[in-house]
DNA sequence: CGCTCTGTTGACTAGACTCAAGGCTAGTGG
DNA sequence: CCACTAGCCTTGAGTCTAGTCAACAGAGCG
């Protein structure tokens, strides 16, 4: 079970802190890609884990332009944060088919009440999140193209590496979601990607990216893994 | 004492819980401005909260940038984040001079063990950063200059407000301080900052901005308190 | 008095955006 | 089986927002 095990990263559980975790995420669903899990402004009565597949938070400006802030792979809790405030105030949104459990709210309050263990690990688990969020501001407020997509790029590949140990595949993302994530136009990004192609660094075959040398690009991206603590390796 | 009341607004806090908050912020420190409290990559021992003046968060990039990551007002816990993973992922300095008090470590951990109201309001006050950073991006990745920069007065202006009822004066930010905040240059925000005193949105005297008409420049500033939840008004 | 920090201004540059068009693939319906 | 459509990707040309560089003014300070 994927979120137990993220959970159990931070810190340890005890086996009736885990057999009480199992016991909610009993059946799960499958979602197409680009559904809003949940929206922004919208009440929150359940937490959605995420069993497979990618989902993003973002926000949208007035003028309508899309910010994507995190990338969240399997095991991952979506909606914690609007959680304990019962309102969303951002979107969540799956960008590839997902599959999903469902955590009513009460439940989850009822858990952090009876398990001290496990408040304890979700609450370390938004610490992550918030650490992800403040890496995120500097990428995008600070660096140049180039170097931010590589930076996002190799957090995303560590993060699917974490998650998911025997994954090969590349980062399923649009170069309209890449865009989102940061700050860019679908545009530019584009012309960036072939840049890197170009200079050996990624590869692209049918919509999906993989990083063919992942130290160049993580030089080029200034990317130091440290501010991802429990959520790189496994 | 501003780190009760503030922990107040987001739940409520027996009378002994309060006590045990109190018992810890004994003595206090006088810092001058532009001293960093926490280093980026050092251990964090100690919980540092801030009794007056302002303080803030902030990452360099690779090539010596700055990017401040969020303002920290009167009340506020600086290194909760660090603090529970020991290590910090970001600066955290002063921007003013600042009276602040330090919580050791252990009689954080100690606390959160024993009382369990606590930890809730400390993980709930680690949410409201989260919220904040997630604003943030949004701000600094999808705005333009102006909206960008009338976006952070407005949060800052009501952060203020929140933290200390009170206070008349405007704020007491440099425009290179604002330039870092919003992820433009100095010389850009000195120009944007002209434009907004000649359009009667703020005002500028001997350091401080002060502004003359919050509900324009809310307008401009895309600006929607809800994400700030108990972060906004006291 | 000179130094530093902050703010200001002007001229120039450049990185990223906009607009517009066209190609490719997959899916849909006739 | 073939048109038709809708996404996604690609390319080019032109624009503009914000950055860069440089110089200077004023305040505060040792």
């Amino acid at each position: 079970m994927p979120i137990v095990r993220k959970l159990t990263r931070s810190g340890p559980l005890g086996e009736d802190d885990r057999a009480a975790i199992l016991s909610l995420a009993q059946d799960s669903v499958m979602l197409d890609a680009g559904v809003a899990i949940v929206a922004d402004g919208g009440p929150v009565d359940r937490c959605c884990a995420l069993l497979s597949g990618f989902a993003s938070r973002s926000k949208v400006t007035g003028e309508g332009k899309r910010q994507i802030l995190s990338l969240h792979v399997c095991g991952d809790l979506l909606d914690l944060h609007g959680l304990m405030r019962g309102v969303a105030d951002h979107d969540i949104r799956t960008l590839t088919p997902c599959r999903v459990a469902f955590l009513p709210r009460s439940a989850i309050l009822d858990l952090i009440d009876r398990h001290a263990a496990i408040a304890h690990a979700l609450w370390l688990d938004t610490l992550a999140d918030a650490s992800v969020f403040r890496e995120w501001i500097l990428n995008v407020g600070r660096r140049g193209a180039r170097t931010r997509i590589a930076h996002l790029l190799c957090e995303s590949a560590l993060r699917v590496a974490a998650a998911d140990p025997d994954a090969r595949s590349g980062l399923p993302l649009t170069q309209a979601q890449l865009a989102d994530a940061t700050g860019l136009t679908p545009v530019h990004v584009n012309r960036v990607l072939q840049a890197l192609v170009q200079e050996r660094l990624i590869d692209r075959d049918d919509g999906t990216i993989t990083i063919v040398d992942f130290d160049r690009l993580a030089i080029l991206g200034e990317f130091d893994p440290a501010y991802l603590g429990s959520l790189a390796h496994g």
